[in-house]
DNA sequence: GGTAGATAGTTGCGTACGAAATCAAATCTC
DNA sequence: GAGATTTGATTTCGTACGCAACTATCTACC
């Protein structure tokens, strides 16, 4: 904590990201299971899934888009493949892997929740950041997480 | 889906937080508790007690800047007093409340640990974003956390 | 073509956390 | 000043997650 860095602190970077993430998340969540009965744990994992090229993801590529650890995945696609919106299809080219598909279930509750979920973050951050300051913020984010979290980059669905 | 398309999706500007602040806490995390011997958890919970007056906050501040909810609080300093770093002072005025201060210890392990993680970060990070970026990033999201996390304002530690 | 190593995913285990219930002390109401 | 309400913190309980060990399959190399 020197003098001149306190304007530029990376530790407290590091803070406001979470800070961020936590305080939209819980601003967010409730009433986003509320309105479609659907987990918002893992909503980033359906909406990787739904945004994939016939909706659906390898199972190693899944885990990192939503920053998981493996283990982490196979738990979550678990309880999603519980509640009938994500399924497991094995892999035809590598009988190791497996696919995480998004069923017709999860792929409509997403077309419905995502919409309206979108609106009530944009209505969140617009009442701290104006238009052009949300793309600058997410521009200087993008290439922070792109460093930080190189794996990330779209992946060959292949199949 | 990388940083230039969907430029400004709400959904996406949540995941990147979450993406950017775990990718961080990954590549940082091993190597502070190797060097420091101190809980990369609970990290973020030393910074705000050493950067309060007297090194000590009330339990509901200390809470509210960490991103914890009390109960998670609570436990998190139980682990930190049990590890000598963290005290429960009693509060003279709401003999209902309690502060969590630094110990000698605590003080000293993190006078030792801040200089050292702070560079890590300051390294990571300036492989994204030229230092005039990492000053605009952090007002944006100085000002998104403001909005979504109005509870953080420093708070009189009273005693 | 058989063994060595790498890789995809899962499982066992421990831990950190949040929601809700609880307890204790302060504040408000009459 | 007694009782109702609110507030600060803790506890109970359930859940999500990461790490490390494991299994199964694929790839390399001889």
């Amino acid at each position: 904590m020197s003098s001149q860095d306190r304007c530029c602190d990376p530790v407290s970077l590091a803070s406001l990201l979470v800070e961020s993430a936590v305080g939209l998340k819980r601003l967010a969540g409730p009433s986003f299971e509320q309105a479609h009965d659907l987990p918002h744990q893992s909503f980033d994992l359906l909406v990787h899934l739904a945004r994939s090229p016939g909706r659906r993801l390898r199972m190693s590529d899944l885990a990192a888009q939503c920053s998981l650890t493996p283990s982490g995945l196979t738990r979550a696609v678990d309880r999603l493949s519980e509640a009938g919106l994500v399924a497991r299809d094995s892999c035809a080219e590598d009988r190791r892997g497996a696919f995480a598909s998004l069923t017709p279930l999860g792929a409509e509750r997403m077309e419905r929740a995502l919409g309206s979920h979108s609106s009530r973050l944009q209505e969140i951050i617009a009442e701290a950041l104006d238009q052009p300051e949300q793309e600058l913020l997410m521009a200087l984010l993008g290439r922070l997480r792109d460093r930080l979290h190189p794996e990330v980059a779209p992946t060959t669905p292949s199949g």
